[in-house]
DNA sequence: ATTAGCACTCAATGAAAGAGAGTGCTAACA
DNA sequence: TGTTAGCACTCTCTTTCATTGAGTGCTAAT
């Protein structure tokens, strides 16, 4: 790995943190000044050649500076460069966010991706994994005005679920209270996902004068596992990306945009599998067209039995140290969270 | 207020037709033959004069055509324009957005403001009343594992209400049940907000013995009735004016965009009055600095007692005729489906 | 192996020229 | 008196061209 010299790894990282700073090629002369090394200009031009020349620099035309490659910023990252965790002051921020009024956990998320994107600021985005395996605990039926009720479902972890639906017949308040009780005592404690496979013959010989409100209950539950068991996105900082220069062109900008603004799009740039703790993908890494000119930032995180994934998207031009630090850090105070939860 | 003869009006329109459409300057001979009057250009051009003089149009610079001033749009909203409905496909497109799963009134603002933005091209907004005046119809307390226990709260109108908190003492199952009991006898069918208020005595004489689990339990009740009690702006389309030529100065983007994405700074774009069944607010006519270079139309829907708001915003080159008719089809819509909801 | 020096390259900047669209005015016309 | 054709004039936009300057690559000296 360590394939380069000490020399020529000082000039790649000068090159690259000048470059991340300024967007700009950067030429002989500012790496000398920037990192007042003894060598000259150049000598440091000869280096320039032979990295470039390796495949860790490029020149967007011939008389300008170098600018970082892909390979480039690959091989920093692989072999040179150390996180740079959330500073105290950034801790105390997070602190006072977590301390405020938050009873959900999605909101939890959402106030997190705030910070990720606050503190990076790249565009953030947290992946909520869903709720399926989780036990039933409790079901209710609540019946409101005009042939209308709902339906509460709780499970033992708290998560709530419920829906509006239409009583279809005259029903009397002591119905629903018995059949809500059967539902009760049937299936106290079972896993959500077995409960339609479970014999409902039970059921059946129980209520057997109420089967189409029956019939609509278990449509009930179905249709309210299947909304939360599909996993949410949540992206935050969107707009950070107007900040970045090279996104001074509106097509592109509308591009990527776009594709953060659609949900199904932007699963599909996230990748499933996250290979080490903090796993980053930058530019044509990615495998999606649109996010070739992106890097991505992410890492994984466990919650009692369900992953969900946590990163940051910017230019490839990225402060991947800060990035990776903060993705590292948020990750495990997500997982302290939870637990708390 | 009808000032203006019948050939002013017509290169008025005409003027404003094409420049809502290109965006660019409109000259003397495009208005004749865009309209085909049969008039010459340059019997155009002294009307334009006119026109100009009177403060309905302006020029850019001295060799460039007209353009509609703020008002000029504001005499053709007032005087000429009839609104354009909801075609037929956009109704049919709306009908499958409405038979979708939806389970939740926020789901439909959502769906009801994409609808919105897709047929308009601008960016929609729906503000969604804060849900003060129900009543107060079930509450339960189930128990979780580990000390924790969740409440629910249901109103009369279906709209259920939970928090997670923790138990402060250790108590029995039987305890909760109790305590549930008793909130839903003295408390069904009143007022949500008059629970506070309402003599407390009978509480606490029969339920003495748990006072600190009451406090909590009215503490809860509190907490979450504040969380409902805010009205939630729903926005979409933000990225249509990504497509006004307006913005392709990035800065401009950036600050408006910015004041979309902040939920306390839009509310205030929003006027508090609407006076007209649709309002429209031309530019300058908008109090807020940041948006005097766009435009809103504006409606209000009431639903049982509450009034919520919806509308678009987009350049003050606008198609005022598709954005108010639209914004009044859509808002008889909303009232329909809440009377079924 | 390193460095100073120098010719060379190429994007960026700015001035100048030309093109094009549109106006305002004047004079003729119905 | 209202309308129209004609034409000079204005102003922006585009293109062209020269200039500038940052930065390189190469060579020769250290």
């Amino acid at each position: 790995m360590g394939l380069l010299n000490e020399r020529k790894k000082n000039i790649l990282e000068s090159i690259i943190k000048d470059y991340v700073e300024t967007a700009e090629p950067v030429g002989s002369r500012a790496v000398v000044r920037r990192h007042d090394l003894k060598i000259s200009a150049a000598t440091v031009r000869n280096e320039m050649a032979d990295l470039e020349e390796m495949g860790y620099l490029e020149q967007p035309h011939a008389s300008a500076g170098r600018i970082p490659s892909e390979m480039g910023f690959r091989y920093y990252v692989d072999c040179m460069m150390e996180r740079e965790s959330l500073t105290d002051e950034e801790i105390e921020i997070l602190q006072k966010i977590l301390m405020s009024n938050i009873h959900e956990w999605d909101d939890f998320a959402v106030k997190i991706g705030e910070f990720i994107a606050q503190v990076t600021n790249y565009v953030s985005f947290i992946i909520v994994p869903s709720a399926k395996l989780t036990e039933f605990k409790y079901l209710q039926i609540i019946p409101l005005k005009e042939g209308k009720a709902v339906m509460l479902l709780v499970t033992d972890t708290g998560l709530i679920m419920h829906r509006k639906f239409e009583i279809p017949e005259l029903i009397k308040v002591r119905d629903l209270e018995r059949i809500s009780k059967v539902f009760n005592r049937v299936f106290q404690d079972k896993q959500l996902k077995e409960i339609r496979r479970s014999d409902l013959q039970i059921l059946r010989d129980d209520l057997k004068y109420r089967k189409k409100l029956i019939e609509k209950v278990l449509e009930v539950i179905d249709s309210v596992c299947e909304d939360s068991g599909s996993e949410k996105v949540v992206i935050s900082g969107m707009l950070n990306i107007l900040n970045e220069p090279e996104f001074k062109d509106l097509e592109k900008l509308k591009r990527v945009l776009t594709l953060l603004k659609e949900d199904a799009l932007l699963k599909n740039i996230i990748p499933e599998e996250i290979e080490e703790d903090v796993s980053i993908k930058i530019g044509r890494e990615n495998k999606i067209e649109d996010i070739k000119e992106m890097s991505l930032v992410l890492a994984e995180y466990r919650t009692s039995g369900e992953t969900g994934k946590l990163g940051v998207m910017g230019p490839i031009r990225m402060e991947y140290w800060k990035a990776a630090g903060t993705v590292e850090s948020v990750r495990s105070i997500i997982e302290d969270i939870w637990r708390i939860f």
